[in-house]
DNA sequence: CTTCCTTTGAAGCAG
DNA sequence: CTGCTTCAAAGGAAG
């Protein structure tokens, strides 16, 4: 029940979709920002096939822009290579019980403390190369740009107002990112509590 | 629906 | 420079 098919190497697509690479979504942005959400060059880029179709659909996280293909994932370090690597064979030979995914990290953890120099070094190769790619790929990217300054004080991820500088204001016009007492909301969705909530511009 | 949990390492940020 | 914080992956649990 849901799991792999075992001839299915489990990789995640981690390129751009070509429709929208990052630099045409820094294209777009830029557009946005000298012509307004309502401008016609809004039509004539989404005629072109870019996704910038603003969301209907419920998971905002799945169907905008912003958060799929906008967003710069960070290169994956040793470790992370080491688990993409070791999950799948790590599930199988614990016969993936009821194991959770923390579970498994832990046991990971183990793993990569126990394994020798000379193999970590590989996954280090790997990152380093990741790392690479990534400079290459997207000059000018920044970790910044995924990164919430600290607001609560141990290990939980941000949701203040200073945080929504980082997204497109388009999506705070639109009302697709909102703060309130609780938060940032992105549900995707204006209601009509979001709609009391001013906009940051 | 979003966030947490849990790991290591890279990198951002504050002092 | 030092030390702390966030985010990369994963996916079930919790909220």
């Amino acid at each position: 029940m849901g799991m792999r098919a075992p001839m299915s190497p489990s990789f995640v697509p981690c390129v751009m979709p070509t429709a929208l690479s990052p630099h045409n979504v820094e294209m777009y942005r830029q557009m946005m920002m000298m012509n307004g959400p309502c401008s016609p060059l809004y039509g004539s880029m989404a005629a072109a096939g870019m996704k910038m179709d603003v969301p209907l659909a419920a998971s905002m996280r799945t169907s905008n822009p912003l958060n799929q293909e906008d967003h710069i994932k960070k290169p994956l370090n040793a470790f992370m290579w080491f688990m993409k690597e070791n999950r799948p064979k790590l599930m199988e030979e614990l016969g993936y019980k009821e194991k959770q995914s923390a579970e498994l990290n832990k046991e990971l953890g183990k793993r990569w403390h126990d394994l020798p120099k000379e193999e970590q070094q590989k996954y280090f190769d790997m990152a380093r190369a990741d790392r690479e790619q990534h400079k290459a790929k997207y000059p000018g990217w920044s970790a910044r740009e995924n990164y919430a300054v600290h607001k609560r004080k141990k290990k939980r991820r941000d949701k203040s107002e200073a945080s929504l500088a980082q997204y497109p204001f388009y999506l705070v016009f639109y009302g697709y990112l909102t703060v309130n007492d609780s938060g940032l909301s992105n549900t995707g969705r204006l209601t009509s509590s979001q709609q009391a909530s001013k906009p940051l511009c």
